[in-house]
Formats: structure tokens, C-alpha cells, sequence
DNA sequence: CCACAATTTAA
DNA sequence: TAAATTGTG
């Protein structure tokens, strides 16, 4: 059996291409090394929520899904070929359907979190010698084990990994295969409907709708436009909630729709070509594909990451549970504007900007006192880029638990974030339009308005508004005394 | 009690 | 966004 990403694909029959978060035509090698063969391709994924340990996707999540599959089963036919759908276990399915298409060669792009790999060993275990599987590292810049410290472990701290990644050698793009060669017959396969991804009655999905457009020419599209007017500046640019100066390829990259590696090397070429992009903005873009690759990194060499504290420290935490207070911040009802636009926007759009992560995160975990796991679990279910290694990593890095986090000490303040980050509160007024009308020196902070202010723009505070559920400064203090209890 | 408007809610 | 629920003349 043969393995590892350079491994010539063995047999001769036909090779089941099993695509999974990799859902995209162009640089992917498996893909690509199957075409090139000129042996008969079978591009399969599999809906598996029966295999153990595998996280079971939030309903944002299944939205995506499901359009995402519909935008490259198009792409198949368009090149024609044809994508296979199968529901069920992992470890069943895949064998099924290689034996149907008389397959002997199966590749994919690894995947790192530990159910996944467990789900990974079982096919190839099930499918036993006569096969040849093939594993590739398509997902990521690099294999989270070939970063490796000078003396030879995995690194905890970004900015050493980060510096280590710049001068790494990686991989060049693979384009799109021009055509595939069809086997016999294609297997037999589920119909995308029946999956029952879209939500029903009633239909959510309206604002994610509007916010995306799914699949991978969208997101290379999507990219093309990001290069033309955010690259230049980006920097300064991706700290603006109210502005669109990110890349909003977390979903695409989440999916795989387009892969880092291509990303990496287009926003190089388009640096290259207009010679008026700063050094240090193309560099901020780079390095948050590098953010991405290192939460991988923390994610394989030092799993699990999504339900233990990577800093054991914190397992005594007094953590409070307070579902009033959880279902508050939830809702977009905390009664501090930036956090409340941050939930709404997420549970509008599907997600929600960077910045604006750090800001409702550490109110979660350093105001609230809840839970890390209670945010991070929320996330998972209402983001569409809703990420097994990005998410478990941020949060931990905001609630002070994770590698090379955010000192729990260091407690956002929301007021001076939002002031900060929302100077004219365009964001805030987008997403808690009840505030709106509220002059910009005190939509920050409503509480501090006079009576005749608020009555002007129509805020009754307690009734058209919440009030602050927590004294920031007073939950300031009761979080340093937290701490002072597992500070050891 | 209805017709329609306004508001809430749903992963 | 749009269905479901609540409010109003």
C-alpha cells in the first residue's frame, strides 16, 4: 500500500477521488494525480454521521454543504464527469462504492483532527491490501509534521512557527484537471435533496443568502476582487468591522473550495504585478494563512483541542454557568452594542468579522465567566466557516487557556474596542438598528446618555434595548479574582 | 372575530 | 429571508 503525497497511485483500474474538505476542482493533487494517470476517475463524497468521534456539522455549516456540493457536482459534469453522494459510515461506504466501480486505487487529502484520522485508518484498514491507497497534504501550506522546531518537536508559540513557514520551501499549485475518463458506469448515487441540509419551515438561510455566494469559482471570484481594492491596506484595513477589508475566504478555506496554497501564490503574483501593494499589507494576508496552518499544527501535535485545556492550568477554572447570561450573549442581548452586533451578525450572516470574534469571545469568557467550550460550541454551530482547528484555537487563545493565548489577565475592554474599532458605529447601527438613531458619542455606550438623547432617537433602555447585563469594570475584577485562584 | 401589520424567531 | 406569532383597529 502505498502512502504519502509523492507516492505514484498504484493498481490500474479505475480511482475512487474521495474529496471531503477539499471541495474544489482546481490545486487539488489527488484530483489532479488521478486525472493524470488517464485511468477512469470516481469523485465520491460521503454525508458521514454515523462514524464515532467524527463532530457532527452545525446547521450553518449543512447550508454550505449543500450548495457547495451542488456548485461542483456542475463543475463534474461540466469537465464529464460525475460526483458521486453516499450517506452514511465512513468505513462502509467507501469500500461499497469501490467495489461497485471495480476501483483498486483510492486517494484524498489527509485531514488532521483525531476522529477524522480515526475515520481515515478505518477505510484503509476495511479496504485491506488488494487496494492502493494514496494520502496527500492538498488543505494546508504545509503537513503540520514537517514543521519542525530546531530541536525537533512542534511548535506552541506562532511567531517562531510563522518564521520557520516563511522560509519553508512549499509546493506550487496544481491547476484544474482539463477532463476526466469515465469509467463503465458511474455508481450508484444519494440525491443532494434527500440529505435534507437546507433548513425548511422556516427558512433561516435568508441573510446568509444574501451575504454569500458559495462554491469555487465564487470564492476565486471572490478573491480576484479582494486583490483589486483591500490588498493594499489591508493591514489597517482588516481591523475595520464596518468596512468589507477582509478576504471572507474563511468559508471557502473551510470547505475547500479554493486551497491556501493558491491563495499563497496569487496574492504573491498580484504583489509582484502591481508594484503598489506594501510590503507589509501582503504580508499580514500571508501570515493569516499561516494563523490557519499553525492551528492545524497545535491541533495534530497536541490535540484534542476542541474539548480539553490546552494549558492543563485552567481545568480548575471557576468557571460560572449562568444559561440567562449564555442566552443573552447569544441572542445579541448583552446590552453592550459592539458585542450585540458581533451575535447578530453572526447569527444573520453565518459569521462574523475577526476583530469582532475577539471582542464577543472575551466578553464571554472574561466578563461572563463562562466557558470557552460554551462559545466555542455556539460558533460551531451558527458559523458557516466553522473551523475543527481555527475555532477550538481561537477560542482558546481568547479565553487564556490556549498556546501562546491571550494572557487571561488581558480583558478587552468593549467600550474602548468599539470605539476604537466602530469609530462611527456604521457596524453597530447595521446589525442593532433599535440604536441607530443614537449620536455616535453614545451609541458606545448607552447607559451614559442623558434622558432627552435617548428618548430622541427612540431608545428606552430596559425596553427598545437591554441594559448592560454586567458592570464591565466590576466583572473585570471578579475575572483577575478568578484567576488568581488557578494562577498557581 | 377578522384582516392585516408588526414583531419575533430559526441553525 | 420568510414563516410563525403576536398585536391592533
Amino acid at each position: 500500500m502505498s502512502k504519502g503525497q509523492d507516492g505514484e497511485i498504484g493498481g490500474e483500474g479505475p480511482i475512487v477521488v474521495w474529496l471531503r474538505n477539499d471541495l474544489r476542482l482546481d490545486d487539488n493533487p489527488p484530483l489532479a494525480a488521478a486525472a493524470e494517470t488517464g485511468r477512469p476517475v470516481v469523485p465520491l463524497v460521503v454525508f458521514d454521521e454515523e462514524s464515532k468521534d467524527v463532530r457532527q456539522l452545525g446547521g450553518a455549516h449543512k447550508w454550505w454543504f449543500h450548495h457547495s456540493l451542488e456548485s461542483l457536482a456542475t463543475s463534474f459534469r461540466g469537465k464529464g464527469s460525475q460526483l458521486t453522494l453516499r450517506r452514511g459510515e465512513g468505513a462502509k461506504i467507501v469500500p461499497e462504492v469501490m467495489e461497485e466501480v471495480g476501483a483498486d486505487a483510492l486517494v484524498f487529502n489527509r485531514r488532521y483532527d483525531e476522529g477524522s484520522r480515526a475515520v481515515d485508518d478505518a477505510v484503509v484498514e476495511a479496504l485491506g491490501d488488494d487496494v492502493a491507497v494514496t494520502r496527500y497534504a492538498g488543505n494546508l501550506l504545509h503537513n503540520p509534521d514537517e514543521v519542525e522546531t530546531n530541536s525537533g518537536g512542534y511548535y506552541k508559540v506562532y511567531t517562531p512557527f510563522m518564521k520557520t513557514v516563511m522560509k519553508q520551501k512549499r509546493r506550487a499549485p496544481v491547476d484544474a484537471p482539463s477532463g476526466f475518463k469515465q469509467p463503465d458506469s458511474f455508481p450508484k448515487s444519494d440525491k443532494l435533496e434527500d440529505w435534507d441540509l437546507l433548513p425548511t419551515k422556516p427558512d433561516w438561510s435568508g441573510g446568509i443568502r444574501d451575504f454569500w455566494t458559495v462554491g469555487e469559482k465564487a470564492a476565486h471570484d471572490r478573491f480576484a476582487d479582494f486583490c483589486d481594492e483591500c490588498l493594499g491596506g489591508y493591514d489597517a484595513g482588516r481591523d475595520k468591522p464596518d468596512k468589507d477589508a477582509t478576504s471572507r475566504m474563511s468559508p471557502h478555506l473551510r470547505w475547500g473550495e479554493i486551497s491556501p496554497i493558491r491563495l499563497w501564490h496569487t496574492a504573491n503574483a498580484y504583489a509582484e504585478r502591481r508594484k503598489t501593494i506594501p510590503s507589509g499589507d501582503l504580508e499580514s494576508f500571508l501570515q493569516e494563512l499561516v494563523w490557519r496552518d499553525f492551528n492545524y499544527n497545535l491541533l495534530y501535535n497536541f490535540g484534542p483541542m476542541a474539548t480539553k485545556d490546552f494549558n492543563s492550568r485552567f481545568d480548575d477554572f471557576p468557571w460560572k454557568s449562568s444559561k440567562k447570561s449564555l442566552e443573552a450573549w447569544q441572542a445579541g442581548k448583552t446590552g453592550y452594542p459592539i458585542v450585540d452586533a458581533g451575535m447578530r451578525q453572526l447569527w444573520e450572516t453565518g459569521w462574523m468579522h475577526n476583530r469582532i470574534r475577539m471582542v464577543v469571545g472575551s466578553f464571554l469568557t472574561k466578563d461572563l465567566l463562562i466557558d470557552w467550550r460554551e462559545g466555542e460550541r455556539w460558533f460551531w454551530d451558527t458559523l458557516v466557516d466553522g473551523d475543527i482547528a481555527s475555532n477550538t484555537a481561537q477560542w482558546q487563545w481568547i479565553g487564556g487557556t490556549g498556546a501562546d493565548a491571550q494572557p487571561f489577565f488581558r480583558i478587552f475592554n468593549p467600550i474602548t474596542q468599539s470605539e476604537r474599532f466602530d469609530k462611527n458605529g456604521d457596524y453597530i447601527r447595521r446589525f442593532v438598528p433599535e440604536l441607530k438613531d443614537l449620536p455616535t458619542k453614545v451609541l458606545h455606550a448607552p447607559w451614559d446618555a442623558d434622558e432627552e438623547t435617548l428618548e430622541k432617537a427612540g431608545v428606552k433602555l430596559g425596553e427598545t434595548y437591554p441594559k448592560p447585563i454586567i458592570d464591565h469594570k466590576k466583572a473585570r475584577d471578579r475575572a483577575l479574582g478568578a484567576y488568581d485562584e488557578v494562577k498557581g
